[in-house]
DNA sequence: TTCTTTTCTTAACTTAGGTGAACGATTTCT
DNA sequence: AGAAATCGTTCACCTAAGTTAAGAAAAGAA
């Protein structure tokens, strides 16, 4: 199961740069795969943290709490990377990450990357082209969201993430798609209705 | 006032990495600087292009066009850097960017990006530190905007982005909050009664 | 299991954004 | 300057999301 995971991680990489056994070796040593249980809270609001993660197995989100309310706005999954605000700019941090699943996370602290990286050129390149990567995709994602009403941001996510309709609350998507729960209930309903005839 | 221009530059250059004189003449040797007349379209749609901007003086500003209307999603102004989609991932791009007003950029390509990381280790990191920065900000943008209303993203807007409210077409806003027009003015004509008691 | 809590759905009502149209004010073009 | 196009605002009407409340279903805890 272990081998498994690195496996996972290592063709990751490889879509970046080539690692050679050495250099496999000295990520492997820093220790960086951490198991967690569903419900667990990795980060809370006002806490400062280092830490940035990257998903192997399960599911953690994102949310705030405004107004004595969740407000999820992000799910992260399977090869997802993420690394929160408040270790970029050593600020508290203003929302909290929890677990959704039992889960597998590899999780590395500012000083560490800090250290692989100027050991490593070759990981100063990939987290660059990774942070690219990100910035773009999330720019698309951010623009989707602005230009559909909340029943296209539904439809869009039942063919982009099947998956986390089925695994996710409901009272959590709604947010994550910008209603209320009981907006998401009637909006699925609609949508029924419409296929039905 | 091309000395200007160099100055703002380095002094943004320098929250990140410090350069040498010879770093400095480098850069200034790729001639980056490009004058934009107001209204010129740097990119269409379907377009492929290598060009990163980072705007020094002036506005640009991101685009859809969907069934036959355009939908503002973004503007970049002074110190704002911005790397189209279509740059990193090679494909065509899904939107426009014009400029808002007369306007000084900067402008490299990837090939060029790539020359001078190479050369430069520095750069490398730079690029890693700003890309991961924008990233984390955007995540708070994105979050804002989920998390929130249209009238409290008008209101967000004014405290945060004043400017913007002054140099832009109100059209232009509505979409970049995600509403029409008529909405925005209508919000504008609530918020204004309100104040009034 | 049973009890409790959380989650999901439905309903009736309120509120605010979307739509289509009209009109004056700007801006742009010639 | 004058004509044409674009832009901003307002209105009336429509539609969909927010709100409050209630009850059923599912999940968790004792």
């Amino acid at each position: 199961p272990v081998k498994i995971m690195q496996d996972l991680l290592f063709d990751f990489i490889s879509k970046y740069v080539s690692l050679t056994e050495d250099e496999k070796n000295a990520l492997l040593s820093l220790d960086l795969f951490r198991s967690v249980k569903k419900g667990a809270v990795l980060l809370k609001e006002g806490q400062k943290s280092q830490e940035s993660y990257f998903v192997l197995k399960g599911c953690i989100r994102v949310y705030y709490i405004k107004d004595g309310e969740e407000k999820t706005t992000a799910f992260y999954t399977e090869m997802d990377a993420f690394t929160p605000h408040c270790a970029i700019n050593k600020a508290p941090s203003e929302y909290f990450i929890s677990c959704v699943e039992d889960s597998i996370l590899l999780v590395s602290t500012t000083d560490m990357s800090e250290e692989v990286n100027s050991k490593f050129p070759k990981f100063e390149i990939m987290c660059r082209m990774l942070s690219e990567e990100l910035l773009a995709k999330q720019q698309i994602d951010f623009d989707e969201f602005k230009t559909s009403s909340p029943e296209q941001r539904y439809l869009n996510l039942l063919q982009k993430r099947p998956d986390l309709i089925q695994r996710v609350p409901q009272h959590q998507l709604a947010s994550y798609l910008g209603i209320k729960p009981q907006s998401l209930s009637r909006l699925r309903a609609r949508i029924m209705e419409k296929s039905k005839e």
